[in-house]
DNA sequence: TTGACAACTTACTAACTAGTAAGTAAAATT
DNA sequence: AATTTTACTTACTAGTTAGTAAGTTGTCAA
């Protein structure tokens, strides 16, 4: 599950195969299939740990005792994370970027996902403005896309024109959100 | 082409082959081969002509000639369209989601397009600014980076939430543009 | 009328894909 | 001690992939 994480955030559902994961690992395709019997099962585990994974993360009290700015920077330090770990993309920007040849359970679990990263960015951002520390026009949860479309977006953008670009993303939205 | 740029933007350069080519338009796949000797030379030949057609469409008065404001409601439009068109999805964003299986001319092709799109955005953007009818904090070439990503972010986006997502962005980088 | 060339088709290859069926060996359970 | 279960391997299939080599047909120019 850890190489197909990467191998999703690296190559895409359609780049990858169950071949790669069992040489890296030194096993036959055969026992993946044990198992995870489709590609389609692999990836939704995957879609799922992170799920799980990201929930908790924002339960627990490193996160969620944080002010409105820390949790937002945290939130960018994800994506940086990403960036410095050999130039990954998000889950969701790749699975969506393949959205029409992906299989259908995974299409769901994908959207899922999408929708808790965009709930857990909004109630931030309106938590950060009730305070007065951050601010913007308009909805919180249109602020909320703007800001996750463009960190999933710059994050592919890095890839074809460097790392640079990335951190310029992240601070511009820092500039655009202060008070 | 036209066959080959839909499908790029609908599955990805991973996502579709020759055949799907091939049996739309109701030849063999050696008859693509033909014209496009590898899959890459098709790909390429998109991008090149994607490039030359924006370079005419900014060249050209119908645009060149428009205000800033209106300059950047043309730009959404073509994201609009491409929304509108079956979600498709940008091609910059297609090519670099899957950036690290792609040949190697298809990176720089897909690189310098991004560039070229970023600079035209970069310049209308200081253009706005100077005129007074445009209003952010920063560099134009990072508030610039913010809208791109954005924008190819919240099509793939659109595909996953739908397209009251994407004119949701939109409507966010209005309102963080008004002065 | 001949010959050259463009635009194919036919027929193929080698590699890779996801996925399966049957067998095996060790560990856990009864 | 016997049986079952887990986690595989071996060996395979059917389909798809990009790509090629050789032959065919229609058009156009000399």
């Amino acid at each position: 599950m850890n190489l197909a994480e990467s191998l999703l955030q690296d190559k895409g559902f359609n780049g990858f195969s169950y071949a790669h994961i069992a040489s890296e690992l030194g096993v036959k395709n055969a026992a993946i299939h044990y198992h995870f019997p489709a590609k389609e099962d692999l990836a939704c585990a995957v879609i799922q740990r992170y799920r799980d994974r990201f929930k908790l993360w924002t339960n627990n009290s490193r996160v969620k005792d944080l002010s409105p700015e820390e949790k937002l920077n945290w939130f960018f330090s994800i994506y940086s994370d990403f960036r410095a770990d050999n130039g990954k993309v998000c889950l969701v920007g790749s699975l969506e970027a393949e959205y029409n040849s992906i299989p259908e359970q995974l299409q769901k679990q994908t959207e899922a996902m999408h929708r808790e990263l965009l709930a857990w960015l909004q109630v931030t951002l309106k938590e950060g403005r009730d305070a007065g520390v951050i601010n913007f026009n308009g909805e919180p949860a249109n602020k909320a896309a703007l800001i996750l479309s463009s960190v999933q977006g710059a994050l592919q953008m890095a890839r074809a024109l460097g790392t640079k670009k990335f951190r310029d993303v992240v601070e511009q939205h820092k500039l655009d959100l202060v008070v």
